[in-house]
DNA sequence: TCATTGATGGTCT
DNA sequence: GACCATCAATGAG
C-alpha cells in the first residue's frame, strides 16, 4: 500500500487525529518492516495552543513542527523516551498529532501502549527525525482491510500545565481497544 | 486501585 | 536550575 498522500496531512489537525486511528503506521529496520495500528492520537494545534511544543516560538527542537506537512517530529523526552508525531496543516502553522499507541500488527516484539513504547518498539528516534512520511522508510497507509470504530474524545494526557487548553477533548482513541494507553 | 516516586538527560531561561 | 506530550515500581488502603 502506498504512504497516505501530502494532502491527507494538509488539513485541519482534529480532522487528521481522528482519521489516523485505523491507519497502518510501518516503519522498516534493517530491511524489515514493523507496522501496527494506529488506535490513540492527540492534536496539537498550533501556536495559540498552550499545550503544543510551538507555544513558545521556533527553536532547534521543534523547527520540524513549523515545516511542510506530511513529515515526521520526533523528540526526546523525560532522559529516555522518544515521541512520535506527524506535521498537519501549512507550512509554518506549527501544528502535529501526537500518536500515542499502536496495535502491533507485525514485526513487532515490545508493548506498544503509550508514546514511548511505540517509539522504542518501532525503532523510532532522533534520526527519524524531519523524515517525510511520503518516503519509504516511515509512513502511513490504508489498512489492508477497513475495520468499524467508534471514537472516543478524552482531555489529553499529561499537559496539565496548559491550563484550559489541557481540558480541551483533543485526544481520541478506539473506543474498547486493548492497546490504549491507560490511566 | 490509587497516589507517589525514581530513572534519566535534553532543552530552554 | 527547572521543566518535561513517559513509564515502572512501590506502598498504603
Amino acid at each position: 500500500m502506498p504512504p497516505l498522500p501530502r494532502a491527507f496531512y494538509d488539513r485541519d489537525t482534529i480532522t487528521v487525529a481522528r482519521e489516523l486511528l485505523g491507519k497502518t503506521l510501518i516503519h522498516t529496520v534493517n530491511g524489515v518492516p514493523r507496522q501496527g495500528k494506529i488506535v490513540e492520537t492527540e492534536a496539537y494545534l498550533g501556536p495559540h495552543d498552550k499545550a503544543a511544543h510551538s507555544a513558545r516560538g521556533r527553536t532547534p527542537r521543534n523547527e520540524v513542527m513549523f515545516g511542510p506537512p506530511g513529515h515526521a517530529y520526533v523528540y526526546f523526552i523525560y532522559g529516555m523516551y522518544f515521541c512520535f508525531n506527524v506535521v498537519t496543516e501549512r507550512e509554518g502553522h506549527a501544528s502535529a498529532v501526537l500518536i500515542r499507541a499502536i496495535e502491533p500488527l507485525a514485526g513487532i516484539t515490545d508493548r506498544t501502549c503509550g508514546p514511548g513504547l511505540l517509539c522504542r518498539a518501532l525503532g523510532i528516534g532522533k534520526q527519524q527525525n524531519g523524515l517525510d512520511l511520503l518516503g519509504n522508510e516511515l509512513f502511513i497507509t490504508e489498512p489492508a482491510k477497513i475495520e468499524h470504530h467508534v471514537i472516543v474524545k478524552r482531555p489529553r494526557i499529561g499537559v496539565d500545565y496548559a491550563g484550559l487548553w489541557a481540558r480541551r477533548l483533543l485526544r481520541f482513541y478506539i473506543k474498547g481497544n486493548a492497546f490504549v494507553s491507560k490511566r
